[in-house]
DNA sequence: TTTATTAGGAAACAATCATTCCCTAATAAC
DNA sequence: GTTATTAGGGAATGATTGTTTCCTAATAAA
């Protein structure tokens, strides 16, 4: 079943919910109809949990990627230089459901508006803790704002996803370059 | 025509291309189904024609934002402003045309594709220009590199319509004064 | 072995979708 | 004044949508 979730997850993330059909998900889920509804009440439901299941993944990579580093400044730097790389390509072309949410049914889903509210503000949070261990460790200057560069770094990621999705080519070193001088 | 395409363009705006029905267009535009499709070949076509008319208007504001500053750098900082401004409240709840058909079309419909990377192209080139113009003028250091800071500042911009369709909080002036960080 | 219970699949369902067709007024041409 | 031509409106149409229902096969319980 968590196998075919997945596969749910990258039909959504392609076409979005609204032009995602029954049809669509029992041909990428290879389950039939009655399956489909025998496992969730209704299409908003296997919607909901794919999400669930996109974002909790996406925040494991998300958190490998910082880990990397090896002091907040470079832990900074890994995480923006992973969703350039999740933002080009066949991946990038497939899109983020988070981003896709937000666009497409946020404004009039007041329960996915919530869960995608919510996965901002965890990024957002995890953002301004590795600014703040950077001020701590020497890394980064104590004067920069942390909230609001972390906010900042949130459009940035987001816009990636928007940008990537149109196609247009990413530099993942030289973006990464003019943006860490963001924590200058 | 023009007006009623205007409130066509308000509604792709809140629900997206695939969860308009024709129904919401006619009520919305005050036209008849037959007129509708007397007008526009499909719904496709009225979508195109609401995509031109709201892209051609966005960069009237957008440039004139730019035209009220005195110099590179203010150019900068005012389009900055102007799109925080644009993000926020009901209008930022509207969301922006450009980032919902980047995300809801751009991987299945090639037309729509392609108007969505020429219009983020003209934005980018648009905001490069600025920058050199700033470095002509004095405004803005010379070792920055106009290309890659025009092409992050666009995933900013398209990021700001994204973090504020799903309704959080947007401070223009404290953004922005991290965002003009990247012109150092 | 027999009986329940369950997972899965396919056809049937009503509702909604985009689209077409035809009708009515009103204006333009002659 | 009469006739074309056109703009606009609304009902009808076929396809597609999400959902329900019923059936089959397989496993678990007795």
């Amino acid at each position: 079943m968590d196998t075919a979730l997945d596969r749910a997850v990258r039909v959504f993330r392609e076409r979005g919910y609204h032009a995602t059909s029954i049809g669509d998900l029992t041909a990428a889920m290879r389950l039939a109809t009655g399956s489909i509804y025998k496992a969730f009440r209704d299409k908003h439901a296997v919607f909901l949990a794919a999400f669930e299941r996109y974002t909790a993944r996406r925040q494991e990579q998300t958190r490998s990627a910082a880990a990397r580093g090896t002091n907040g400044r470079d832990r900074v730097r890994n995480l923006l230089l992973s969703y350039v790389a999740q933002s080009q390509g066949t991946e990038g072309r497939r899109g983020c459901l988070v981003v896709g949410s937000a666009v497409e049914l946020s404004a009039v889903d007041s329960v996915v508006a919530a869960r995608v509210g919510a996965q901002l503000k965890t990024n957002e949070d995890f953002i301004a803790g590795l600014i703040r261990e950077g001020q701590a460790d020497g890394s980064i200057p104590g004067h920069v704002a942390a909230d609001d560069t972390a906010r900042l770094m949130i459009c940035i990621t987001q816009g990636l996803r928007v940008v990537g999705k149109a196609r247009l080519p990413l530099d993942g070193t030289r973006l990464v370059g003019v943006a860490m001088k963001l924590l200058a």
